[in-house]
DNA sequence: AGTGAAAAGGCTTTAAC
DNA sequence: GTTAAAGCCTTTTCACT
């Protein structure tokens, strides 16, 4: 699909406040609200936009922890994959699940309410997976940064 | 911050469309519109909700790869620390950057056009931040999961 | 706390450029 | 592709429970 500078520039907004009207939105990129609207849904209907969430605070939320977990399974066979794949999905802590080249087999990242919890978690959730032959996690002490994907044209 | 269980199905739901009007809201936690809008600007006003954004596709976009880097600096100072994470804020292709506990110091994540691209950065950005002692890149072949804060009461 | 109504404003469509 | 205008729906306020 081909984007335009006034189709980033929408998306661009919608990264910064979802919930923008579209005259607002409208008002940032230098066009009328009925353009903003058809470009959304043009976008939409292509699958450019995936859908519109909120931003919340983790740990207001209870969710005090976030720990990094590798892992490498017994075996690299596609039904592996699917069954560790279906497992994790089922997990509701974990927020991002990676298939990753290199050493380590899966890069997980967790949402945990506390010490306590990442205990529970591992124990009574990830290793009742089978097919685990290693894991290793880490705490994280401080989140650096919180990007999003930046928006501009390649020829630029 | 106490919420509730409306406050709860309020986050869930936006969660799923942070577009959706507040009708809509209402008629999915069983409330009418305005305690939810009041709800929503209190918990805007206490931080519990920090934006709402846009969940695009990276392929559609240019973004055709993920890398996950691991990063080990020399020394451990706060001031080392502090100019690492500015290096950082400034790379825009930088999505999450954790300092963690563990054999690393950092994880990082970050959106690459291909392969090409990721060379570049690697050498013309990251590898000029000063201090860093060693570093690791693994290649996202396949992302399992990705996952929304789970939203349930602490005592349920 | 919640509801419902009413005013103000925004969204979505149609039509015209 | 754009803008303008019309009707409808939503947001927001307010009075009341």
């Amino acid at each position: 699909m081909n984007l335009d500078k006034f189709d980033l520039a929408i998306l661009a907004s919608l990264q910064r406040n979802a919930r923008a009207s579209l005259s607002e939105i409208g008002a940032e990129v230098g066009l009328s609200s009925t353009p903003c609207w058809n470009r959304i849904k043009r976008m939409e209907q292509a699958g450019v936009i995936r859908g519109y969430t909120v931003d919340l605070d983790p740990a207001q939320l209870g969710y005090q922890d976030t720990v990094i977990v590798h892992v490498t399974l017994d075996d690299h066979s596609e039904q592996t994959l699917y069954e560790f794949g279906r497992a994790l999905a089922d997990i509701p802590e974990v927020l991002e699940a990676y298939l990753v080249s290199g050493d380590y087999d899966y890069y997980i990242r967790i949402a945990v309410r506390d010490t306590r919890d990442y205990e529970r978690l591992l124990r009574e959730r990830l290793y009742l997976i089978p097919g685990i032959r290693h894991s290793k996690s880490s705490f994280v002490l401080r989140q650096l940064k919180q990007g999003r994907l930046p928006l501009q044209r390649k020829d630029t």
